[in-house]
DNA sequence: CTTTCCTATACAACTATACATATCTTATCA
DNA sequence: TGATAAGATATGTATAGTTGTATAGGAAAG
């Protein structure tokens, strides 16, 4: 494989060919490459070579690896644009992605201090709690946490339990439209349950977003915080 | 230097991501838990590695599982260990929670009977009394009281309003290092403002912990009274 | 000699799949 | 109404495959 006039290592040249390969289209995102025995095999070299070149294309966030499992084409990183009228599913669907949005939990209970001053509620007063999930063509996009004052919205747990759309559950729930009225982006580091939703390793950047939309009438209908995959997302303003 | 980027495993994730939907009440004793199935589905991960994480909550005494029916709850608390060192975040973090400390009130007043002799000093001695809420995942756990003796410790009130981190301020006082001497625990009935800040009724028994550290030296330099939401902390010896 | 690159081995952690076994649900029949 | 059987569902077990990590060592270059 090496003449004596190449002094490219080894590993480069392996993740050149592998980068290669998927330049030329040869998987598409999400596909499962060669396992790392297969490429040592195949280019007669040792696994960890392999995976010196494999870690390389890691990096370049061209592949993402889980164990046991092997390694995977990862997804471009989509734009989502931010607005006074932020909606998920439409920003992705415009995006020319498949949106879809899992629910973890849902549950009625008493809001905290700061959620409670968020809402512009009295602490202890019943909030609505809806955690989930938000994924891009099957890739884990962002985690996300909705709170809703219960006092004003009674029917919205109801309303969630039946459609997964914010939108929808808070029109039913009688508000038909709402608007954005504050939104705070920080930068945060991955828990370890975070992590594992998103499918990223514990630790990792995230970013961060705590929103604030209200009625027409201008009070506060929902308190969202929503946990992006830094690597995945982008926001624009 | 503090960048320590823990690795958790994924088993230990998923147990502590479904011990503290037990802790927050999401479940009831009883109560059957998701499939295993539907676990793995919802983090991601093979149903194995769900299996370990639930494993380790049937250790704990948490859960039970019954072949052919799914897995229930057998108690809700949260575990918290005692020994001779207590640290409130440390232990919370070990048991993967998110703990937050609020303090309430921070002043300088004379030392009662009863807590002169707690502290080993002359009744009418001056103390810093700090007063405040402990909270696990933005879950109210407990309301305590802790004093200091400030003929011992007289930058600790300046201490305290820096840090509400009791070790580092009584590091910033000068005791580098202290021990508990005693710990005594009962269970009361909780009165209307430790409800509120707890967020449970009025009259729920609370455990109460009274305990004494001292310094190396063998001096008290704390006096602490912490009130625990029982349906949601268990003390383990 | 030290550093870098690569090989070699072993084990841990997680995945994938299949099948066994216990329980629950539902349809059916007397 | 009650009993029974069949199917679906859920946990328990087993086996093999894949990536992650640690350790050790040889070969070549500075």
């Amino acid at each position: 494989m090496r003449d004596s006039s190449d002094k490219t290592p080894i590993w480069k040249a392996i993740a050149n060919a592998v980068r290669g390969d998927l330049a030329e289209g040869r998987y598409a995102v999400g596909d499962k490459l060669p396992t790392e025995a297969a490429l040592a095999d195949r280019f007669g070299v040792n696994r960890h070579t392999v995976r010196h070149g494999i870690s390389v294309l890691v990096e370049e966030g061209l592949v993402r690896t889980r164990r046991g499992a092997g390694v995977f084409v990862a997804a471009t990183p989509t734009d989502y644009p931010i607005g006074n009228r932020v909606r998920f599913h439409e920003n992705l669907i415009a995006a020319g992605r498949r949106p879809e949005k899992r629910m973890l939990a849902l549950d009625e209970r008493a809001a905290t201090i700061g959620e409670a001053q968020a809402l512009q509620i009295e602490a202890g007063d019943p909030v609505c709690a809806y955690h989930g999930l938000s994924l891009a063509d099957g890739q884990p996009i962002a985690v996300f946490e909705s709170l809703f004052p219960l006092l004003r919205l009674p029917r919205i747990t109801s309303a969630l339990s039946e459609t997964s759309s914010v939108t929808q559950a808070l029109g039913i729930a009688g508000i038909d439209d709402y608007t954005r009225a504050s939104t705070r982006l920080t930068a945060v580091r991955a828990t370890a349950t975070q992590a594992l939703l998103l499918q990223v390793s514990e630790g990792d950047p995230l970013l961060r977003s705590s929103s604030m939309n209200q009625c027409a009438a201008g009070a506060p209908v929902e308190y969202g915080r929503t946990w992006f995959a830094g690597d995945r997302i982008t926001l624009t303003l």
